[in-house]
DNA sequence: GTCTATATAGAGATAGAC
DNA sequence: GTCTATCTCTATATAGAC
């Protein structure tokens, strides 16, 4: 460091990515200027193409990386005896994986649907993986109202998030209510299958 | 009519937000721009611009009036005897009220968030009306993760929706699994008052 | 009620000095 | 690594003829 107040250049793109985040989730990333996010940070529009190529590189940057404990999960379910329950097992691993710090990207995705269909490649990305982890636990003769149920067991923490609301809100209590969500969806869903 | 080809004004007018609810749900509201939609109708932006003053009324054009439901159900509500059960009744009926067609409006309230936020007076829509809604059934000292959860048994549309994918699902399916999963959620939460 | 033509502003992005 | 200055494009929206 060479003085005091001068930044690293990985420090000032941690601050680009923190202002992002919280301005692409409330004004929405079309509705965000590179010159908003300027403004917020004190710098000036070159500085910002200096840390990224373009705006659309810094939202990528912010939802990188979930798949990976998706895929984990998957790898995890194929290892399993395919025993009745589960898909209720399944989906407890995955609430007990999701971690408060997970909700912000969460929220970021939610209120930027249309965009993120378009920079996350098909099949590649979180979506793409849930499609994969539904198949392989679902039969092939089990009805579309059935995968759905299914499906929402293990998407109740952004079910949770769009139930709370975003202000004064504590993520332990959104987690907390996911998870028992998800155990509610699973017993209904389960009874469904003995059916 | 003066002739088989002239389409009169109010036509026109439902066309464009044919269009607009198909475009705004898909690219987003901020990515179509009035370029995208005349292109898609065949017309010109003069012509658009004729029957809304602005893109924005467009937008909210299609996403008026399920305010009034919100509004019957807060009263009946209010109307009840306050049973234990009286929360699982309301879920049931605001679901029953859910009709297939509900769905697009819902996908593209979704899909455009911070949209929504912006044009929605705080208070006045459906989302403020949960709050009442919410603030009717539970009881002051509710812990927040179950009002959460409260909130999440009549918003298992939303969450079916997500979970469903888009293209090649029925609306009659995506129904069916909220009402389950409505039920299901209801029932964990009646448990937890009771606790 | 629809058109052609245009006004105006703001967006994303780059050049090149320091 | 940050700046000033600027380019270029596309957006929303309007004026006014037919």
């Amino acid at each position: 460091m060479t003085g005091r107040d001068r930044r690293s250049g990985a420090e000032t793109r941690e601050q680009i990515l923190r202002v992002a985040l919280r301005l692409f989730t409330e004004k929405g990333y079309e509705a965000t200027s590179t010159r908003d996010l300027t403004e917020a940070l004190g710098l000036t529009k070159s500085s910002l193409y200096y840390h990224f190529r373009n705006k659309e590189e810094i939202l990528a940057s912010l939802v990188a990386e979930r798949r990976h404990d998706l895929d984990e999960l998957i790898a995890w379910v194929r290892a399993q005896p395919r025993t009745r329950d589960l898909a209720a097992r399944a989906a407890r691993r995955w609430l007990a994986g999701t971690r408060p710090e997970h909700l912000h990207a969460m929220r970021l995705a939610d209120a930027n649907q249309p965009v993120m269909r378009r920079i996350t490649g098909h099949g590649t990305d979180v979506v793409g993986g849930f499609d994969e982890l539904i198949d392989l636990l679902a039969d092939d003769d089990t009805e579309p109202q059935d995968r759905i149920l299914l499906r929402m067991t293990f998407d109740t923490v952004r079910a949770a998030l769009l139930a709370a609301r975003p202000d004064d809100v504590d993520p332990a209590d959104v987690l907390a209510a996911a998870r028992r969500a998800s155990d509610a969806l699973s017993a209904a869903a389960e009874r469904a299958r003995e059916a």
